[in-house]
DNA sequence: GTACACCTTCACGTTGCGTCAATGTCAAAT
DNA sequence: ATTTGACATTGACGCAACGTGAAGGTGTAC
Protein backbone atom coordinates (compact mmCIF):
# COMPACT_ATOMS: atom_id res chain seq x y z
CA UNK A 1 0.00 0.00 0.00
CA UNK A 2 0.89 3.36 -0.80
CA UNK A 3 0.00 6.67 0.56
CA UNK A 4 0.58 10.49 -0.42
CA UNK A 5 1.14 12.95 2.29
CA UNK A 6 -2.54 13.19 3.17
CA UNK A 7 -3.59 10.00 3.34
CA UNK A 8 -0.54 9.06 5.95
CA UNK A 9 -1.93 11.75 8.01
CA UNK A 10 -5.22 10.68 8.04
CA UNK A 11 -4.12 6.84 9.42
CA UNK A 12 -2.11 8.26 11.76
CA UNK A 13 -3.60 11.12 12.96
CA UNK A 14 -1.18 14.20 12.03
CA UNK A 15 -1.26 17.04 9.43
CA UNK A 16 0.34 16.79 5.85
CA UNK A 17 2.84 19.95 6.87
CA UNK A 18 4.09 17.48 10.23
CA UNK A 19 5.29 15.22 7.35
CA UNK A 20 6.61 17.52 5.77
CA UNK A 21 8.68 18.74 8.02
CA UNK A 22 9.96 15.47 9.09
CA UNK A 23 10.88 14.73 5.74
CA UNK A 24 12.44 18.66 5.20
CA UNK A 25 14.26 17.46 8.87
CA UNK A 26 15.61 13.96 7.29
CA UNK A 27 13.24 12.54 10.51
CA UNK A 28 11.20 10.57 7.85
CA UNK A 29 12.16 10.56 4.19
CA UNK A 30 9.02 9.18 1.49
CA UNK A 31 9.69 5.74 -0.41
CA UNK A 32 9.92 7.63 -3.15
CA UNK A 33 8.92 10.88 -5.14
CA UNK A 34 6.77 10.48 -8.15
CA UNK A 35 6.84 12.51 -11.25
CA UNK A 36 5.04 14.91 -10.04
CA UNK A 37 6.99 15.77 -7.21
CA UNK A 38 4.82 14.14 -4.35
CA UNK A 39 5.79 12.33 -1.79
CA UNK A 40 4.80 8.73 -1.26
CA UNK A 41 5.06 6.47 0.99
CA UNK A 42 5.17 3.00 2.24
CA UNK A 43 4.81 0.05 4.46
CA UNK A 44 8.19 0.62 5.98
CA UNK A 45 7.30 4.53 6.54
CA UNK A 46 4.15 3.58 8.18
CA UNK A 47 6.21 1.10 10.41
CA UNK A 48 8.84 3.81 11.04
CA UNK A 49 6.75 6.72 11.45
CA UNK A 50 4.46 4.67 14.74
CA UNK A 51 7.82 4.71 16.07
CA UNK A 52 8.74 8.05 15.80
CA UNK A 53 4.76 8.97 17.17
CA UNK A 54 5.69 6.32 19.36
CA UNK A 55 8.72 8.00 20.93
CA UNK A 56 7.38 11.75 20.62
CA UNK A 57 4.17 10.16 23.11
CA UNK A 58 6.69 9.80 25.40
CA UNK A 59 7.97 13.60 25.27
CA UNK A 60 11.39 12.88 23.45
CA UNK A 61 12.63 16.16 21.16
CA UNK A 62 12.44 14.85 17.48
CA UNK A 63 16.30 15.28 17.25
CA UNK A 64 16.70 12.59 19.84
CA UNK A 65 14.06 10.34 18.22
CA UNK A 66 15.88 10.80 14.80
CA UNK A 67 19.06 9.14 16.43
CA UNK A 68 16.82 6.43 18.10
CA UNK A 69 14.98 5.23 15.23
CA UNK A 70 18.08 6.18 12.56
CA UNK A 71 20.58 3.97 14.10
CA UNK A 72 19.32 0.53 14.09
CA UNK A 73 22.21 -0.02 16.73
CA UNK A 74 21.28 2.96 19.10
CA UNK A 75 19.72 1.55 22.22
CA UNK A 76 16.48 2.52 22.41
CA UNK A 77 16.09 1.48 26.06
CA UNK A 78 18.87 3.21 27.34
CA UNK A 79 17.66 6.37 26.10
CA UNK A 80 14.20 5.77 27.19
CA UNK A 81 16.14 5.36 30.48
CA UNK A 82 17.67 8.45 30.65
CA UNK A 83 14.23 9.81 29.47
CA UNK A 84 12.39 8.71 32.46
CA UNK A 85 15.68 9.98 34.56
CA UNK A 86 14.70 13.56 33.55
CA UNK A 87 11.29 12.95 33.76
CA UNK A 88 11.74 11.68 37.80
CA UNK A 89 13.88 15.02 37.61
CA UNK A 90 11.29 17.18 36.34
CA UNK A 91 9.00 16.02 38.93
CA UNK A 92 11.24 16.37 41.89
CA UNK A 93 10.98 20.17 41.17
CA UNK A 94 7.51 20.06 40.41
CA UNK A 95 7.43 18.66 44.00
CA UNK A 96 9.63 21.47 45.41
CA UNK A 97 7.28 24.26 43.61
CA UNK A 98 4.32 22.69 44.95
CA UNK A 99 6.24 22.32 48.38
CA UNK A 100 6.76 26.22 47.93
CA UNK A 101 3.33 27.18 47.08
CA UNK A 102 1.87 25.51 50.14
CA UNK A 103 3.98 27.41 52.28
CA UNK A 104 3.05 30.79 51.09
CA UNK A 105 0.00 29.86 50.76
CA UNK A 106 -0.04 29.53 54.84
CA UNK A 107 2.18 32.11 55.36
CA UNK A 108 -0.11 34.35 53.45
CA UNK A 109 -2.84 33.39 55.11
CA UNK A 110 -0.88 33.06 58.73
CA UNK A 111 -0.06 37.25 58.10
CA UNK A 112 3.56 36.71 58.12
CA UNK A 113 4.95 38.73 55.47
CA UNK A 114 7.87 37.24 53.84
CA UNK A 115 11.47 39.55 52.96
CA UNK A 116 12.49 39.30 49.66
CA UNK A 117 14.70 36.89 50.10
CA UNK A 118 12.38 34.66 51.39
CA UNK A 119 10.28 35.24 48.66
CA UNK A 120 12.70 34.37 45.94
CA UNK A 121 14.52 31.57 48.36
CA UNK A 122 12.34 28.58 46.86
CA UNK A 123 13.40 30.08 42.80
CA UNK A 124 16.97 29.97 43.46
CA UNK A 125 16.64 26.68 45.18
CA UNK A 126 15.30 25.58 41.87
CA UNK A 127 17.55 27.53 40.46
CA UNK A 128 20.23 25.23 42.02
CA UNK A 129 18.43 22.13 40.71
CA UNK A 130 18.05 22.99 37.49
CA UNK A 131 22.46 23.69 37.47
CA UNK A 132 22.40 20.15 39.14
CA UNK A 133 20.46 18.51 36.63
CA UNK A 134 22.43 20.11 33.72
CA UNK A 135 25.47 19.30 35.90
CA UNK A 136 24.41 15.69 36.07
CA UNK A 137 23.48 15.56 32.30
CA UNK A 138 26.78 16.21 31.19
CA UNK A 139 27.88 14.00 33.78
CA UNK A 140 25.76 11.31 32.38
CA UNK A 141 27.12 12.50 28.54
CA UNK A 142 30.69 12.06 29.44
CA UNK A 143 30.54 8.42 31.67
CA UNK A 144 27.46 6.92 30.40
CA UNK A 145 25.30 6.14 33.53
CA UNK A 146 25.76 4.89 36.49
CA UNK A 147 22.95 2.11 36.48
CA UNK A 148 23.28 1.77 40.46
CA UNK A 149 23.50 5.40 41.50
CA UNK A 150 21.04 6.36 39.47
CA UNK A 151 18.05 4.01 39.44
CA UNK A 152 18.92 4.97 43.56
CA UNK A 153 18.09 8.54 43.88
CA UNK A 154 15.74 7.72 41.59
CA UNK A 155 13.62 5.86 43.78
CA UNK A 156 14.19 8.05 46.60
CA UNK A 157 12.64 11.01 44.73
CA UNK A 158 9.94 8.63 43.96
CA UNK A 159 8.95 7.43 47.34
CA UNK A 160 9.89 11.16 48.77
CA UNK A 161 6.97 12.70 46.10
CA UNK A 162 4.73 10.05 46.67
CA UNK A 163 5.09 10.26 50.39
CA UNK A 164 4.35 13.68 50.13
CA UNK A 165 1.26 12.86 48.69
CA UNK A 166 -0.19 10.30 51.22
CA UNK A 167 0.81 12.82 53.86
CA UNK A 168 -1.05 15.39 52.11
CA UNK A 169 -4.06 13.48 51.55
CA UNK A 170 -3.83 12.21 55.25
CA UNK A 171 -3.98 16.13 56.24
CA UNK A 172 -6.95 16.10 53.85
CA UNK A 173 -8.69 13.61 55.34
CA UNK A 174 -8.39 14.88 59.05
CA UNK A 175 -9.79 18.33 57.67
CA UNK A 176 -12.66 17.54 55.87
CA UNK A 177 -13.68 14.91 58.64
CA UNK A 178 -13.44 17.34 61.32
CA UNK A 179 -15.66 19.71 59.55
CA UNK A 180 -18.02 16.98 58.34
CA UNK A 181 -17.98 15.70 62.12
CA UNK A 182 -19.39 19.30 62.86
CA UNK A 183 -22.39 18.33 60.93
CA UNK A 184 -23.12 15.46 62.32
CA UNK A 185 -24.24 13.76 59.58
CA UNK A 186 -22.54 10.83 57.84
CA UNK A 187 -24.69 11.20 54.76
CA UNK A 188 -23.77 14.57 54.27
CA UNK A 189 -21.75 15.91 51.25
CA UNK A 190 -18.73 16.75 53.47
CA UNK A 191 -18.88 12.83 55.18
CA UNK A 192 -19.06 11.62 51.80
CA UNK A 193 -16.13 13.29 50.45
CA UNK A 194 -13.93 12.33 53.40
CA UNK A 195 -14.91 8.66 52.74
CA UNK A 196 -13.65 9.08 49.38
CA UNK A 197 -10.58 10.84 50.64
CA UNK A 198 -10.27 7.83 52.68
CA UNK A 199 -10.94 5.88 49.77
CA UNK A 200 -7.88 7.10 47.96
CA UNK A 201 -5.60 7.14 50.88
CA UNK A 202 -5.20 3.36 51.22
CA UNK A 203 -5.65 2.96 47.56
CA UNK A 204 -1.85 3.86 47.57
CA UNK A 205 -1.78 0.81 49.73
CA UNK A 206 -4.10 -1.65 49.20
CA UNK A 207 -2.87 -3.53 45.53
CA UNK A 208 -6.80 -3.89 44.98
CA UNK A 209 -9.55 -1.93 46.13
CA UNK A 210 -13.12 -3.44 47.32
CA UNK A 211 -15.47 -2.09 49.09
CA UNK A 212 -16.14 -4.88 51.67
CA UNK A 213 -12.58 -3.83 52.48
CA UNK A 214 -12.94 -0.39 52.93
CA UNK A 215 -15.64 -0.81 55.07
CA UNK A 216 -14.18 -3.53 56.80
CA UNK A 217 -11.42 -1.30 57.58
CA UNK A 218 -13.56 1.30 58.85
CA UNK A 219 -15.29 -1.08 61.79
CA UNK A 220 -11.73 -1.67 62.17
CA UNK A 221 -11.15 1.85 62.93
CA UNK A 222 -13.75 1.78 65.53
CA UNK A 223 -12.02 -1.90 67.04
CA UNK A 224 -8.98 -1.13 67.67
CA UNK A 225 -8.51 1.24 70.19
CA UNK A 226 -4.48 2.34 68.65
CA UNK A 227 -6.65 3.70 65.06
CA UNK A 228 -9.67 5.34 67.39
CA UNK A 229 -7.47 6.75 69.35
CA UNK A 230 -5.57 8.58 66.13
CA UNK A 231 -9.27 9.68 64.64
CA UNK A 232 -10.62 10.73 68.03
CA UNK A 233 -7.50 12.55 69.13
CA UNK A 234 -9.55 15.93 68.47
CA UNK A 235 -12.97 14.81 68.75
CA UNK A 236 -14.45 11.99 70.07
CA UNK A 237 -16.40 9.76 67.92
CA UNK A 238 -14.57 10.69 64.34
CA UNK A 239 -13.28 7.70 64.33
CA UNK A 240 -17.36 6.01 64.44
CA UNK A 241 -18.21 8.93 62.40
CA UNK A 242 -15.73 8.09 59.60
CA UNK A 243 -16.63 4.67 60.12
CA UNK A 244 -20.33 5.18 59.51
CA UNK A 245 -19.48 7.43 56.35
CA UNK A 246 -16.98 4.93 55.14
CA UNK A 247 -20.17 2.60 55.30
CA UNK A 248 -22.77 4.90 53.62
CA UNK A 249 -19.93 5.77 51.27
CA UNK A 250 -19.66 1.95 49.94
CA UNK A 251 -23.08 0.94 50.57
CA UNK A 252 -22.26 -1.47 52.97
CA UNK A 253 -24.32 -1.09 55.63
CA UNK A 254 -24.02 -4.16 56.47
CA UNK B 1 15.80 49.33 47.95
CA UNK B 2 16.14 50.03 43.97
CA UNK B 3 17.36 47.31 41.70
CA UNK B 4 18.46 47.69 37.81
CA UNK B 5 18.10 44.94 36.20
CA UNK B 6 21.00 42.57 36.70
CA UNK B 7 20.53 43.56 40.46
CA UNK B 8 16.91 42.25 40.15
CA UNK B 9 17.78 39.55 38.18
CA UNK B 10 20.34 37.93 40.44
CA UNK B 11 17.74 38.40 43.50
CA UNK B 12 14.96 36.69 41.56
CA UNK B 13 17.18 34.01 39.58
CA UNK B 14 15.97 35.21 36.25
CA UNK B 15 18.35 36.85 33.47
CA UNK B 16 18.24 40.43 32.61
CA UNK B 17 17.16 39.58 29.14
CA UNK B 18 14.05 38.44 30.50
CA UNK B 19 13.07 41.24 32.67
CA UNK B 20 13.92 43.48 29.64
CA UNK B 21 11.34 41.18 27.69
CA UNK B 22 8.60 41.55 30.50
CA UNK B 23 9.39 45.14 30.07
CA UNK B 24 8.64 45.29 26.27
CA UNK B 25 5.53 43.37 26.62
CA UNK B 26 3.76 45.12 29.79
CA UNK B 27 4.19 42.53 31.97
CA UNK B 28 6.37 44.20 34.26
CA UNK B 29 7.50 47.59 33.59
CA UNK B 30 10.28 48.97 35.98
CA UNK B 31 8.94 51.75 38.39
CA UNK B 32 11.08 54.03 36.42
CA UNK B 33 13.91 55.04 33.90
CA UNK B 34 17.17 56.77 34.98
CA UNK B 35 18.52 60.17 33.50
CA UNK B 36 20.64 57.08 31.44
CA UNK B 37 17.67 54.96 30.47
CA UNK B 38 18.49 52.17 32.68
CA UNK B 39 15.10 50.56 34.25
CA UNK B 40 14.52 51.12 38.04
CA UNK B 41 13.02 48.44 39.62
CA UNK B 42 11.36 49.50 43.24
CA UNK B 43 9.47 47.06 45.84
CA UNK B 44 6.40 46.93 44.42
CA UNK B 45 7.93 45.35 41.21
CA UNK B 46 9.62 42.84 43.26
CA UNK B 47 6.60 41.86 44.65
CA UNK B 48 4.73 41.61 41.23
CA UNK B 49 7.80 39.96 39.82
CA UNK B 50 7.54 37.21 42.26
CA UNK B 51 3.39 36.65 41.69
CA UNK B 52 4.67 36.84 37.90
CA UNK B 53 7.26 33.74 37.96
CA UNK B 54 5.10 31.54 40.40
CA UNK B 55 2.61 31.76 37.75
CA UNK B 56 5.17 30.99 35.32
CA UNK B 57 6.19 27.87 36.96
CA UNK B 58 3.16 26.85 36.63
CA UNK B 59 3.36 26.87 32.69
CA UNK B 60 1.03 29.43 32.75
CA UNK B 61 1.42 32.02 29.20
CA UNK B 62 2.82 35.13 30.23
CA UNK B 63 0.15 36.51 28.56
CA UNK B 64 -2.50 34.83 30.93
CA UNK B 65 0.22 35.74 33.96
CA UNK B 66 -0.40 39.37 32.60
CA UNK B 67 -4.28 38.91 32.82
CA UNK B 68 -3.53 38.24 36.57
CA UNK B 69 -1.56 39.81 37.83
CA UNK B 70 -2.50 42.83 36.51
CA UNK B 71 -5.96 42.80 37.71
CA UNK B 72 -6.16 44.36 41.14
CA UNK B 73 -9.60 42.77 41.87
CA UNK B 74 -7.98 39.39 42.12
CA UNK B 75 -8.02 36.92 45.02
CA UNK B 76 -4.22 36.13 45.29
CA UNK B 77 -4.63 32.80 47.87
CA UNK B 78 -7.45 31.87 45.47
CA UNK B 79 -5.16 32.16 42.19
CA UNK B 80 -2.50 30.15 44.55
CA UNK B 81 -4.63 27.57 45.44
CA UNK B 82 -5.39 27.25 41.44
CA UNK B 83 -1.74 27.10 41.35
CA UNK B 84 -1.42 24.46 43.34
CA UNK B 85 -4.35 22.17 41.96
CA UNK B 86 -2.44 23.05 38.63
CA UNK B 87 0.71 21.93 39.57
CA UNK B 88 -0.68 18.69 41.54
CA UNK B 89 -2.25 18.38 37.48
CA UNK B 90 0.82 18.89 35.83
CA UNK B 91 2.26 16.16 38.18
CA UNK B 92 -0.02 14.14 37.75
CA UNK B 93 0.54 14.26 33.69
CA UNK B 94 4.22 13.35 34.47
CA UNK B 95 3.44 10.61 36.48
CA UNK B 96 1.01 8.80 33.71
CA UNK B 97 4.49 9.92 31.32
CA UNK B 98 6.54 8.12 33.64
CA UNK B 99 5.04 5.06 34.37
CA UNK B 100 4.08 4.32 30.21
CA UNK B 101 8.35 4.78 29.89
CA UNK B 102 8.65 2.42 32.59
CA UNK B 103 5.95 0.34 30.87
CA UNK B 104 7.88 0.84 27.67
CA UNK B 105 11.17 -0.06 29.28
CA UNK B 106 10.19 -3.29 31.20
CA UNK B 107 8.24 -4.61 28.13
CA UNK B 108 11.65 -4.05 25.78
CA UNK B 109 13.74 -5.04 28.76
CA UNK B 110 11.43 -8.25 29.34
CA UNK B 111 12.63 -9.97 26.28
CA UNK B 112 9.53 -10.02 25.31
CA UNK B 113 9.19 -7.95 22.05
CA UNK B 114 5.95 -6.69 21.60
CA UNK B 115 4.22 -7.26 17.50
CA UNK B 116 3.21 -4.37 16.00
CA UNK B 117 0.18 -5.11 16.72
CA UNK B 118 0.69 -4.71 20.63
CA UNK B 119 2.93 -1.35 19.76
CA UNK B 120 0.31 0.25 18.06
CA UNK B 121 -2.36 -1.06 20.90
CA UNK B 122 -0.24 0.94 23.72
CA UNK B 123 -0.10 3.83 20.75
CA UNK B 124 -3.94 3.58 20.24
CA UNK B 125 -4.52 3.55 24.19
CA UNK B 126 -2.33 6.83 24.58
CA UNK B 127 -4.25 8.70 21.93
CA UNK B 128 -7.87 7.78 23.36
CA UNK B 129 -6.55 8.83 26.65
CA UNK B 130 -4.85 12.37 25.61
CA UNK B 131 -8.44 12.64 23.56
CA UNK B 132 -10.21 12.33 26.29
CA UNK B 133 -8.03 14.82 28.21
CA UNK B 134 -8.62 16.85 25.50
CA UNK B 135 -12.10 16.28 25.74
CA UNK B 136 -12.15 17.37 29.17
CA UNK B 137 -9.55 20.61 28.70
CA UNK B 138 -12.56 21.68 26.02
CA UNK B 139 -15.11 21.12 28.79
CA UNK B 140 -13.83 22.98 31.34
CA UNK B 141 -13.13 25.89 29.01
CA UNK B 142 -16.37 25.75 27.73
CA UNK B 143 -18.38 25.87 31.25
CA UNK B 144 -15.39 26.94 34.17
CA UNK B 145 -14.36 24.68 36.37
CA UNK B 146 -16.64 22.93 37.72
CA UNK B 147 -14.77 22.37 40.74
CA UNK B 148 -16.21 18.86 42.26
CA UNK B 149 -16.15 16.87 38.89
CA UNK B 150 -12.69 18.11 38.39
CA UNK B 151 -11.43 17.47 41.32
CA UNK B 152 -12.73 13.81 41.53
CA UNK B 153 -11.30 13.26 37.59
CA UNK B 154 -7.93 14.50 38.56
CA UNK B 155 -7.73 12.42 41.90
CA UNK B 156 -8.68 9.52 40.05
CA UNK B 157 -5.83 10.20 36.81
CA UNK B 158 -3.80 10.63 39.85
CA UNK B 159 -4.68 7.49 42.11
CA UNK B 160 -4.52 5.56 38.72
CA UNK B 161 -1.14 6.38 38.15
CA UNK B 162 0.09 6.06 41.69
CA UNK B 163 -2.00 3.00 41.61
CA UNK B 164 0.00 1.98 39.19
CA UNK B 165 3.28 2.32 40.80
CA UNK B 166 2.14 1.22 43.63
CA UNK B 167 1.20 -1.98 42.36
CA UNK B 168 4.30 -2.50 40.69
CA UNK B 169 6.31 -1.91 43.72
CA UNK B 170 4.81 -5.10 45.20
CA UNK B 171 5.32 -6.98 42.40
CA UNK B 172 8.86 -5.89 42.53
CA UNK B 173 8.83 -7.34 46.35
CA UNK B 174 7.14 -10.26 45.42
CA UNK B 175 9.47 -11.58 42.75
CA UNK B 176 12.89 -10.48 44.87
CA UNK B 177 11.45 -11.88 47.98
CA UNK B 178 10.68 -15.39 45.70
CA UNK B 179 14.30 -15.19 44.75
CA UNK B 180 16.19 -14.09 48.20
CA UNK B 181 13.85 -16.74 49.56
CA UNK B 182 15.93 -19.40 47.70
CA UNK B 183 19.37 -18.43 49.32
CA UNK B 184 17.07 -19.13 52.66
CA UNK B 185 19.61 -16.01 54.16
CA UNK B 186 17.46 -12.93 55.61
CA UNK B 187 20.90 -11.44 55.27
CA UNK B 188 21.59 -11.85 51.85
CA UNK B 189 21.75 -8.66 49.37
CA UNK B 190 18.69 -9.56 47.64
CA UNK B 191 16.47 -10.46 50.84
CA UNK B 192 17.92 -6.98 52.03
CA UNK B 193 16.73 -5.18 48.78
CA UNK B 194 13.25 -7.41 48.97
CA UNK B 195 13.43 -5.14 52.68
CA UNK B 196 14.24 -2.10 51.15
CA UNK B 197 11.29 -2.16 48.49
CA UNK B 198 9.13 -3.42 51.39
CA UNK B 199 9.90 0.11 53.08
CA UNK B 200 9.35 1.93 50.04
CA UNK B 201 5.67 -0.24 49.41
CA UNK B 202 5.25 1.15 53.29
CA UNK B 203 6.08 4.55 52.62
CA UNK B 204 2.97 4.62 49.93
CA UNK B 205 0.88 4.36 53.28
CA UNK B 206 2.46 5.45 56.25
CA UNK B 207 3.08 9.00 57.31
CA UNK B 208 6.03 8.57 58.72
CA UNK B 209 8.78 5.47 58.08
CA UNK B 210 9.77 4.31 61.54
CA UNK B 211 11.79 0.82 61.90
CA UNK B 212 9.71 -0.06 65.01
CA UNK B 213 6.79 0.17 62.83
CA UNK B 214 8.48 -1.48 59.84
CA UNK B 215 9.63 -4.23 62.19
CA UNK B 216 6.42 -4.81 63.63
CA UNK B 217 4.48 -5.14 60.74
CA UNK B 218 6.92 -7.33 59.60
CA UNK B 219 6.01 -9.36 63.05
CA UNK B 220 2.40 -8.56 61.67
CA UNK B 221 2.94 -10.78 58.89
CA UNK B 222 3.68 -13.74 60.57
CA UNK B 223 1.13 -13.62 63.32
CA UNK B 224 -1.44 -12.62 61.35
CA UNK B 225 -2.65 -15.15 59.38
CA UNK B 226 -4.43 -13.01 56.18
CA UNK B 227 -0.53 -11.81 55.57
CA UNK B 228 1.10 -14.91 55.88
CA UNK B 229 -1.48 -16.42 53.74
CA UNK B 230 -1.01 -13.48 51.38
CA UNK B 231 2.92 -14.13 51.51
CA UNK B 232 3.35 -17.67 51.82
CA UNK B 233 1.15 -18.22 48.80
CA UNK B 234 3.56 -19.12 46.76
CA UNK B 235 6.42 -20.54 49.30
CA UNK B 236 5.43 -21.40 53.00
CA UNK B 237 7.87 -19.32 55.13
CA UNK B 238 8.11 -16.51 52.94
CA UNK B 239 6.26 -14.58 55.41
CA UNK B 240 8.85 -15.20 58.41
CA UNK B 241 11.33 -15.22 56.03
CA UNK B 242 10.42 -11.31 55.04
CA UNK B 243 9.79 -10.72 59.15
CA UNK B 244 13.19 -11.76 59.42
CA UNK B 245 15.17 -9.65 56.40
CA UNK B 246 13.29 -6.40 57.65
CA UNK B 247 14.55 -7.30 61.44
CA UNK B 248 18.16 -7.43 59.76
CA UNK B 249 17.06 -4.73 57.25
CA UNK B 250 16.26 -2.19 60.35
CA UNK B 251 18.92 -3.49 63.07
CA UNK B 252 15.39 -4.55 65.18
CA UNK B 253 16.98 -7.85 66.20
CA UNK B 254 14.67 -7.74 69.54
C1' DG C 1 42.83 57.68 31.51
C1' DT C 2 41.54 53.51 30.82
C1' DA C 3 39.90 49.11 31.90
C1' DC C 4 35.91 46.69 32.96
C1' DA C 5 31.40 45.72 34.33
C1' DC C 6 27.18 47.26 33.52
C1' DC C 7 23.41 49.36 30.78
C1' DT C 8 20.75 50.20 26.24
C1' DT C 9 18.37 48.74 21.63
C1' DC C 10 18.27 45.78 17.52
C1' DA C 11 17.82 41.52 15.66
C1' DC C 12 18.36 36.67 14.56
C1' DG C 13 17.95 31.61 16.42
C1' DT C 14 15.46 28.14 18.90
C1' DT C 15 10.98 23.86 18.61
C1' DG C 16 7.36 21.89 16.28
C1' DC C 17 4.72 22.74 13.73
C1' DG C 18 0.00 26.10 11.96
C1' DT C 19 -1.16 28.89 8.45
C1' DC C 20 -1.27 31.65 4.57
C1' DA C 21 0.32 32.32 -0.48
C1' DA C 22 1.23 31.18 -5.10
C1' DT C 23 1.24 27.53 -8.11
C1' DG C 24 0.87 22.67 -10.15
C1' DT C 25 -1.80 18.10 -10.72
C1' DC C 26 -5.55 14.85 -10.91
C1' DA C 27 -10.27 12.93 -11.23
C1' DA C 28 -14.83 13.83 -11.97
C1' DA C 29 -18.84 16.53 -13.49
C1' DT C 30 -20.54 19.51 -16.84
C1' DA D 1 -13.19 20.13 -23.47
C1' DT D 2 -13.35 22.63 -19.86
C1' DT D 3 -14.26 23.79 -15.34
C1' DT D 4 -14.43 22.69 -10.61
C1' DG D 5 -12.69 21.05 -6.34
C1' DA D 6 -9.66 18.52 -3.87
C1' DC D 7 -5.35 17.29 -3.70
C1' DA D 8 -0.08 18.27 -4.08
C1' DT D 9 4.26 21.31 -4.09
C1' DT D 10 7.68 24.89 -2.19
C1' DG D 11 8.54 28.94 0.31
C1' DA D 12 7.90 32.01 4.08
C1' DC D 13 6.04 34.09 8.33
C1' DG D 14 4.36 33.44 13.03
C1' DC D 15 3.82 31.57 17.88
C1' DA D 16 6.39 31.65 23.05
C1' DA D 17 9.80 32.86 25.87
C1' DC D 18 13.49 33.96 25.88
C1' DG D 19 19.32 33.08 24.63
C1' DT D 20 22.84 35.12 22.45
C1' DG D 21 25.34 38.00 20.10
C1' DA D 22 26.40 43.01 18.07
C1' DA D 23 27.11 47.82 18.48
C1' DG D 24 27.33 51.35 21.35
C1' DG D 25 26.60 54.38 25.78
C1' DT D 26 27.42 54.71 31.17
C1' DG D 27 29.53 54.13 35.93
C1' DT D 28 33.12 53.43 38.73
C1' DA D 29 37.53 51.72 40.44
C1' DC D 30 42.39 51.86 39.98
Amino acid sequence: MEYTVQKLGKLSGISSRTLRYYDEMDLLKPARINSSGYRIYGQAEVNKLQQILFYRELGLSLEHIKQIVSNPSFDGVKALNEHRSQLLDKRKQLDLLIANVEKTISSVEGGCNMTNDEKFEGFKQKMIDDNEQQYGKEIREKYGDDTVNQSNSKVKNMTQAQHDEVTKLANEIASTLAEAFKTGNPASDLAQKAADLHKQWIMYYWPKYSKEAHAGLGQMYVDDERFTAYYDKEQPGTAAFLRDAIQIYTGMKS
